[in-house]
DNA sequence: ACATATTCGTTCAATCATGAACAATATGCA
DNA sequence: TGCATATTGTTCATGATTGAACGAATATGT
């Protein structure tokens, strides 16, 4: 027989995990639909959010920053070029980078996706206090670096 | 010119969203790594989850605790048949719906890596206080609910 | 009872992320 | 300088996930 007292359902800490999972899951599915309308899938506009940030970024720290392969990057970018949102050009000291731009195009199109984005987060992160909204970032914060630390 | 007074990451909300989803998948990048040595994937794991609290289930019902399309089950539990982790019983009552078990050898390997799993949870989930723990979790599962309801 | 609609599971094609292997370039040290 | 080693981005094969279309079984309504 199987002992149930030790199953991790009786953990909090795990029941609150998983909740964690289900609510970002489910999030993320409704901002997938809400993206359409600006034929965007949610990996563009994180490209497309960095490159607003940080202008003239290489495809390796993109793709560090996203937490993704460097071959990720490179099969999403064509889809972003053709569709003239960013553009590429080869950095002058070292052949080897790809420094990347959002076009004019890139940006007007980032804004308008952006504000439904954030209006989504806005209304999901109403479900909370402002402060219990920090209190949960800082916990995600810390653990994220927690795990690039010792990982 | 872009008025940066409105850009989401001025949002607090919007911030500590992002670091949810990037410790998110900090962690499911760890998880995958520690159920290397059990011959299991993340998917496969929450299936066989799944199966110890609800023996019996149907495929249509464990599609929709996991938040996946019917397919996806499918197409998952044929590995985990093969490996001798669950069995498939047609329903008595209903021709249509299969219902699913646990095996013996599927409950050994899911009691071990739970204790991985749970051990990591454990691990992460420590960089908070058990209160701030719960209140996040209880953040979630209102995020959860709330997109239910209205999707 | 019978036609219609719905549900369950499967199949299939399309999309997407991943990691290993690779070419070109850059760096460091003898 | 010259040679071994790193790094950057690409290619390719692989595995995961999705959604639409489908057949079989069941439920519903008249």
């Amino acid at each position: 027989m199987n002992n149930m007292q030790d199953l991790p359902w009786d953990n909090p800490r795990f029941r609150n995990w998983i909740a964690l999972v289900r609510a970002e899951k489910a999030v993320v599915r409704e901002l997938t639909k809400a993206l359409v309308p600006f034929d965007l899938k949610l990996a563009q506009l994180d490209v497309l959010m960095n490159l607003l940030r940080h202008p003239g970024m290489s495809q390796h720290d993109l793709a560090r920053k996203l937490l993704v392969g460097r071959s990720n990057i490179t099969m999403l970018l064509p889809q972003l070029e053709t569709q003239g949102l960013l553009r590429r050009e080869g950095d002058a000291k070292d052949k080897r980078v790809m420094r990347l731009y959002l076009t004019q195009e890139g940006e007007t199109r980032l804004m308008g996706a952006l504000k439904v984005y954030s209006g989504l987060i806005e209304k999901v992160m109403a479900q909370s206090t402002p402060a219990q909204c920090d209190a949960m970032g800082e916990q995600m914060r810390r653990i994220e670096e927690m795990l690039s630390k010792e990982g």
